[in-house]
DNA sequence: AAGGGCCTCAACCGCTATAGA
DNA sequence: CTCTATAGCGGTTGAGGCCCT
């Protein structure tokens, strides 16, 4: 199969980008907006492809485009947003404003990776790398764990996650899951507890495991691939484990009551039947759209 | 001062996804 | 539905700068 070339034009300009061909891409795209990429170059006076227009555009040259070095947030940020979705640059650039797929790739090549390494940490699987001889320690009931059974009910009951509260819940931002839940409305006891639990528990810390693949927080359809055999018990098993976990710290959510554990024990002992998780689902108003 | 190795990051390449005819 | 053009994504490359010997 002979492939289609990027640029069909003979003489067409590769390399680095003088200031004069930026003016001019600069000048075109404020005057005519973004897009059209194919026949931009021509238009504009350049002698590149509308492909490194694009990217000249996108990585360089657009105005809300954050320089400088990477805070130390923005490094928490990108590592745990890694651990979550992998090498998908595009998804975790959403999530760092002015910064772009093209450089957070980078910057993850040359400095984080690295950093994780020196820290016995494998980049790849966020892992340790070193075994300490007594497998694998990992937190069944981590804010991983948590996310994922909201992906199951998801799933299972054909409603769609809210992003942002659950974005809040993987990356530990309880400000997020505050915002939201505050905005929603009245939030009842069982929302609180899930979220009291999944805001203050271990998170990202070290010995929490996201090798699950969590990219499919944010389409119910790979959810559903993935999940749509999960049976009920399964469910409730590790909903309970999720509410009953002892190191859960209630009043992390700014506002939200706090919930002792006999209380979340009560609450569970009622969860019985299919239509208590389907009660479960109308109840997390905050979490389920 | 020279030159070799390493690092960074802008840019390119190849591929997939998507829109529209 | 199929085909084609275009946009967008992620992996890779290579020029240039820096550091060390």
């Amino acid at each position: 199969m002979v492939r289609t070339p990027c640029c069909k034009e003979e003489g067409i300009k590769k390399g680095a980008w003088t200031s004069e061909e930026d003016q001019k891409l600069i000048a075109y795209i404020q005057r005519h907006g973004e897009g059209g990429w194919r026949t931009l170059p021509e238009k504009a006076g350049l002698k590149r492809c509308g492909k490194s227009c694009r990217l000249r555009w996108a990585n360089y040259l657009r105005p809300d485009i954050k320089r400088g070095e990477f805070t130390p947030e923005e490094d928490d940020t990108i590592i745990k947003l890694h651990a979550l979705k992998g090498n998908k640059w595009a998804a975790i650039a959403t999530h760092l404003a002015g910064r772009t797929d093209n450089e957070i790739k980078n910057y993850w090549n040359t400095n984080l990776k690295k950093r994780l390494k020196q820290k016995g940490i494998d980049p790849t699987t966020h892992k340790p790398i070193i075994s300490t001889g007594l497998g694998p320690e990992t937190h069944k009931f981590g804010s991983s764990g948590s996310a994922r059974v909201l992906n199951r009910v998801a799933s299972k009951y054909a409603v769609d996650l809210n992003r942002d509260v659950v974005t809040g819940i993987i990356i530990g931002n309880s400000t997020i899951i505050a915002n939201v839940s505050q905005n929603s409305g009245e939030v009842e006891n069982s929302t609180t507890t899930l979220l009291n639990k999944t805001s203050t528990s271990s998170g990202f810390s070290d010995n929490c495991s996201f090798s699950d693949g969590f990219t499919e927080f944010f389409s119910n359809e790979e959810i559903s691939d993935m999940y749509m055999d999960v049976d009920n018990v399964g469910l409730m098993e590790e909903l309970k484990g999720i509410l009953s976990c002892e190191s859960a710290v209630a009043g992390g959510v700014k506002g939200s009551p706090e919930v002792n554990v006999s209380d979340k024990m009560e609450f569970l002992d009622s969860w019985n039947e299919e239509d208590d998780l389907q009660k479960f689902v109308s109840s997390l108003s905050c979490v389920f759209v």
